[in-house]
DNA sequence: CAACATCTGTACGCTTGCGTATGAATGAGA
DNA sequence: TCTCATTCATACGCAAGCGTACAGATGTTG
């Protein structure tokens, strides 16, 4: 038996990683290869096209996007809301946050991709909402703020605009403070 | 002198369409050609190469984001709310936002088509800000009043979560009163 | 060390798309 | 109606990428 120089999941990591880069027009068998040091000879003993190998990205992608994140986020966090913020710096983190949204991209023109988005970003503001529901009675008002700290941490990369005299950190903090200053505080 | 049946307009509007739809990936000569009915013939006539169609399909993409969005909420807005209001709905309409998203997620890999985009956003954020400038005397809770509400129009298209119980349509008006509530109503 | 399954390199045909060249159609102006 | 510039169709060579076939390399196992 010969050991694989490149396993199924090098393939898998640098499809993911083409796709962060540069969506997923850019995940090409040959040009994968080229990366890995390889030719595509052995691509297809592992997957049995194209196709495949996106199936099982987005399927490793849905795997590390929520229950490595809360199961990383509840080993980590002491405290409840510690356990939130552990989830959100995991979820909005430099490994996961270009891939997130090179499949947010795609979900715009894929129905299947929409649909798996759909499942994992039910699961992530599931979990949002359940962390803060006891200090937002009205659930209306608890989904607004909801929705609109998890629409500032995605698009938050998307808008590269100046904030003249400040820093975006600053009104990032500042943004965070009006979203869930707490109420008895 | 022949009449062209697919003047240069034709093949941005196409072009235009075709990211919408594709992402810039999906902007291939030869593929508009067929959406308008020609081939590519008549298209190396009006453009050097397909870099210079993205070059002006991005130029297109800019006057109707910004000036031409400015001019009509300045004809057809009564009061200043009024026009911000009339501003964004144009901004976010279902004809220009598709576009802004490709454009956005186009951003993220190619950096002159960045500094185009940051450009457009400095404007639409300035034009928001100056909006509410009055009513929020702190700076920096202004300007992390105008990056909430621009994220979430911008990030509203692209979370397909479901809301339990309510509409996303009631979550969204509640949002917009937490973030431009008049303080003094 | 020999045998063998496994992994990888190479080569092939096919498709799509780019950019060029050239001739034919077309319609405005004289 | 004739002229002629503009626009479009067709055909070409080239490159990149997919999926298949097969042979050679490789290291594990007996």
């Amino acid at each position: 038996m010969a050991t694989a120089r490149t396993p199924r999941q090098a393939w898998i990591d640098a499809g993911l990683r083409a796709l962060a880069a540069g969506g997923p027009d850019a995940v090409r068998v040959e040009s994968l290869a080229r990366t890995l040091g390889v030719t595509k000879g052995g691509f297809y003993g592992y997957f049995a096209d194209r196709n495949a190998l996106l199936a099982e990205m987005l399927d490793d992608w849905e795997r590390r996007s929520v229950p490595d994140v809360i199961a990383q986020a509840e080993r980590e966090g002491d405290s409840a809301l510690d356990r939130t913020k552990r989830a959100a710096e995991l979820t909005f983190s430099d490994d996961l946050l270009p891939i997130d949204l090179a499949v947010r991209d795609w979900a715009r023109r894929d129905s299947e991709v929409a649909e798996r988005l759909r499942r994992v970003d039910n699961e992530r503001i599931g979990y949002l909402r359940r962390s803060f529901a006891d200090r937002y009675p009205d659930s209306v008002e608890l989904e607004a703020r909801c929705l609109l700290a998890f629409s500032a941490a995605i698009a938050g990369d998307l808008i590269a605009a100046d904030h003249p005299g400040h820093t975006r950190q600053e009104i990032t903090r500042r943004a965070a403070e009006l979203l869930f200053s707490d109420p008895d505080a």
